[in-house]
DNA sequence: CTGATGACGGTGC
DNA sequence: GGCACCGCCATCA
């Protein structure tokens, strides 16, 4: 039995660090084998109760991305600005200051 | 097997 | 900045 696509990306997305945030599609280009339609369906399948940050992923216009009710998730926003991320007056975070650096992610890795 | 769905992204206007 | 469209592919009925 191969471990599923979703702990793939589960596992992507505990590694995002405190005060970051990563998109769907930078999930999606780590992990190389799926595309970031993929990784919101993971996400979207996330239990609850697993250590799982996954409030730091949003799209990759540094938006909350709307859940199968059409809602987005405020709670999502409020554990975001609990960890210093700040969002414009629009409602987005800025990404050129917060996205996660994967670069960080190779040098660990080595 | 077929068809629909979806925490998306890129492109074009 | 917004909006519409198309491609993507695992999952489900």
């Amino acid at each position: 039995m191969n471990k599923s696509i979703y702990e793939r990306i589960w596992n992507l997305v505990r590694m995002i660090p405190y005060g970051n945030v990563s998109t769907y599609g930078q999930i999606a280009a780590i992990d190389g084998k799926i595309t970031p339609r993929q990784a919101g369906y993971a996400l979207a399948a996330i239990p609850h109760g697993l250590d799982i940050p996954w409030h730091r992923v949003v799209n990759s216009q540094g938006r909350i991305s709307r859940r199968a009710d059409g809602k987005e998730s405020e709670e999502q926003r409020l554990l975001l600005e609990n960890e210093g991320i700040k969002f414009s007056t629009s409602g987005s975070i800025d990404l050129d200051i917060f996205l996660w650096d994967i670069n960080l992610l190779w040098e660990k890795m080595i």
